[in-house]
DNA sequence: CATTAATAACTGACCAGTAAGTTATTAATT
DNA sequence: AATTAATAACTTACTGGTCAGTTATTAATG
């Protein structure tokens, strides 16, 4: 006997955490953390559940990692952030633009979601999220704004609002997208948006000179 | 015998709906739908798993009517708005104040991150809450910036994408302080976010003439 | 052939929903 | 007005299904 044909399985140590960590974002992020099954996940991924325990000793260890993984790309982007020569226009206008880039080309629409919902069950997680994502994206970008004051290109106001009111829209745009428009709502162009949005802002901020 | 002592329940049969609704609303908002138990619900309520089941035939159903009932309120809010006399500077400034308002007395918050997280398991909800208090409040703002425009009060510019502009920082505030704040993160003060915003809004939405 | 990645079948806990029983309240009868 | 019968609001204890996590076994690979 022994048929010998196409073995069962591949062993494949390395590439499994990815895929697996791939496979868990899409349906936490399309289900929520508790109503995403390990089996679909496994199934998703090309496993069985067994093997899910061979990676990650927890489901919700399985999410922290998604979440992780999701973050780490954040910071690099943002730490590149810095007025020098540029005058904050010019910045505000690359980092929308790159925002809305981001927006249309991760899956960070999902992560978000994700995070929202389950930040009551996983204080943790939202911590980590905000700690490591949020607050610094927000934080330079209010420090920006401030020394944008002090050169006297932006008009006085509260730094931190400025900074949630420049990012909100692109955000929301990205929940838009998960949340109503597989409903039937009509959805927003990203990068139309963020620019017009951007545009509108600056006009709004800066000072009579400054362009 | 008969001891007669205090009764173990009352019988108030007109008022349970709206208690188990609050009830549900809190657990649902707190845990997401599937991690929020219709025990805790019940004991929340003052009353037993049980009785649950003589108002609401399933737990979905307790949710949809939990979205049901917040929706209500919204749609009478939002059809007073007119442009009529006002300027819609005048009127895009109430309207901050008033969302602002709503954000910090109604229990806003936590629909909106019931809906965002449960809309891929309930996209009918998704649905009712987009056409009832979504659609309603965004098309008529967006009505009311386009007449701006027609009467020439308003830059061109898309007006959707403005409307999404003027409400989304006043949103995210709301899901900030229901998600970040729990963690520590520094919360915002949603009436001062939502009046300088508009401030800075109007000041780049608006010809040079108008006030 | 020894090692270990991977599977498949199993277990135990949790929880939505149910059904049988209890108690408050109302209505009927004297 | 006191007693009793009828009802329905409410509770308690249970059931059945689902699913995270485990264990025993098999098959790939050096």
């Amino acid at each position: 006997m022994l048929p010998l044909g196409p073995p069962k399985f591949k062993r494949r140590k390395a590439d499994r955490p990815d895929e697996i960590i791939a496979a868990a974002l899409a349906l936490f992020s399309e289900k929520g953390f508790a109503a995403a099954r390990l089996d679909d996940i496994a199934a998703r991924a090309g496993v069985s559940k067994g093997a899910l325990y061979l990676y990650f000793p927890t489901k919700a260890d399985m999410f922290r990692a998604v979440v992780e993984q999701a973050v780490r790309p954040n910071l690099a982007t943002v730490q590149q952030m810095a007025l020098g020569e540029m005058t904050f226009a010019e910045l505000a206008r690359s980092m929308a633009a790159m925002m809305a880039y981001m927006a249309v080309t991760s899956p960070l629409g999902g992560i978000v979601k994700m995070v929202i919902a389950e930040a009551g069950n996983f204080p943790e997680l939202a911590s980590i999220w905000y700690e490591r994502s949020i607050a610094p994206v927000l934080g330079h970008l209010t420090d920006l704004i401030a020394q944008g004051q002090a050169r006297g290109e932006i008009r006085p106001g509260e730094p931190r609002q400025y900074a949630l009111s420049l990012v909100a829209p692109t955000v929301l745009g990205v929940v838009w997208r998960e949340t109503f428009t597989p409903v039937g709502a009509p959805p927003f162009d990203l990068k139309a948006l963020a620019q017009q949005h951007v545009e509108t802002m600056l006009r709004g901020m800066l000072m009579e000179t400054s362009t």
